[in-house]
DNA sequence: GAAAACCGATTGTCTGGACAATCTGATGTC
DNA sequence: GACATCAGATTGTCCAGACAATCGGTTTTC
């Protein structure tokens, strides 16, 4: 602990306080329908995605920045707190509001396999294997609330990229939620479909593990009997806490890895 | 769509609207040096979790509440604010703010495994198989941010449950930031060192995939070679962006599944 | 020279109020 | 009876200001 010259207070790489950034020209439109937090944060938060506030940046205190906008320091606050929670921002009393040296991109979010592969340019094509409805086996039962044996919709799907499978997506979700059109399906992700029929997403439970590929399964995913799969299942609720949607997917390890980004609660 | 009585607004479980709750004696101190909006926040909390304020509940409006508690509106929306962002509750304008369904728990920490088995009373025993500093390999480096063959420390770790092999850890970190005690590793989980040597812990950067043993792995979990393990690459970041840890883990995927809950952000 | 006290800067907490936007249910109209 | 309109309730946004807590460096003191 004694006689470390060079590496300060247990770092080895000192964070640079760059002076505030008083340039950087923000607006705020009064007319536009939209919030003036959300526009002061989505203007900040553009600006460090494209380095015009480089990581380690200091913001410039809240009151400056509150008249300088002709703002009150509640609203600067606000829109500050938001990128503070979205991990791109960190605030030290006494200090200053810095910007994070970047690395964090997106905390996890519940999209569908589709919007991932599309957002990632992988052109994600759709086959509908099934879409009917069956009556509940006790696993499906637990998981969506309803009664052993009673009635669900089920659809079973194939998900390929570059015409090569890549995962086996089987859902399961309760009569009456929304008409599921097979040609939809094809074409678009369920959560689009769900959130286009009203239903207000809110939390999900998932569970990741691992297993071993049987030959008909192997066949389906065009991988050797034994090879190792990826399992997830997850159970959708809406914004009341009921269940809206069971899904039990295999992924062939080999073309397919989760990844996520996640955020530390202080 | 005509006449399914029992089902309304395309639902199969009426969300029912129980009148506010007056009752549930909340108080807040003021000689506390607890935030106010946090007292208010726990009580709350604690009172979901507890049943007494049941899911579905409407919690009474914003300004009666205020008033009741001798606190300002703002105050109030702070502490109910803080449930909303961790699941609790959702907020409908014009009809008020609810009590969620519960199902929801934990919305992914970055907590270590040794914890997650801590709370499940798995109680974890942990094996230290390497504690030293070698070269950084190309994987290593990039995800450090230091230079390919420069010294990091190595820890290889054995975690066992109940006296079987359940994961092996190996977790690279810079040199410098803090002391890795062999023994202090064997009782209690990395974060926790970190977090106590004063790195704050920001962030990570998670990809979980799958694979199948080789005869060494095998050996060394007890697994007969050519089974499912379950892989996790993470890479943690301080709240200054610079990478503090990264970690290459194989789990045993007969043993062991990641779990966890997710949060929809509006 | 080293430790303690001080001070300016900045964020954290809190107040009391105002108006807007949205939802639900009741009322009225055709 | 079906539809449009209205009113009340509730959350969403915003303001101007006050004081407290904490951090980092400076000054003072020993």
């Amino acid at each position: 602990m004694s006689e470390v010259p060079v590496l300060p207070a247990g770092g080895y790489a000192r964070p640079v306080p760059q002076p505030p950034s008083a340039s950087l020209d923000l607006h705020v439109d009064r007319s536009s329908p939209v919030p003036l937090y959300y526009q002061l944060a989505q203007q900040l938060e553009s600006a460090i995605e494209q380095g015009r506030l480089a990581p380690g940046t200091l913001l410039g205190n809240e009151i400056d920045l509150a008249s300088r906008l002709g703002l009150s320091r509640p609203t600067v606050r606000q829109a500050i707190q938001s990128l503070v929670d979205k991990g791109l921002l960190v605030r030290r009393r006494g200090v200053g509001t810095q910007v994070v040296h970047s690395q964090v991109k997106r905390p996890l979010e519940l999209s569908s396999l589709y919007d991932d592969l599309q957002a990632a340019g992988q052109s994600p094509a759709t086959r509908v294997l099934r879409n009917e409805t069956e009556p509940a086996s006790a696993e499906v039962a637990a998981a969506l609330g309803v009664a052993e044996g009673a009635e669900v919709a089920v659809v079973e799907r194939l998900r390929l990229t570059h015409g090569d499978p890549m995962a086996h997506l089987r859902n399961h979700l309760p009569l009456g939620l929304l008409e599921l059109d097979g040609a939809r399906l094809e074409t678009t992700g369920l959560y689009r479909l769900m959130r286009g029929a009203g239903v207000t997403l809110h939390s999900a439970h998932q569970t990741v593990g691992a297993r071993t590929a049987t030959a008909q399964e192997g066949e389906l995913l065009a991988e050797p009997e034994g090879s190792a799969l990826l399992t997830m299942r997850r159970t959708t609720y809406d914004d009341t806490g009921r269940p809206v949607e069971y899904g039990s997917h295999i992924y062939r390890a080999s073309r397919y890895a989760f990844d996520f980004q996640l955020l530390v609660r202080p």
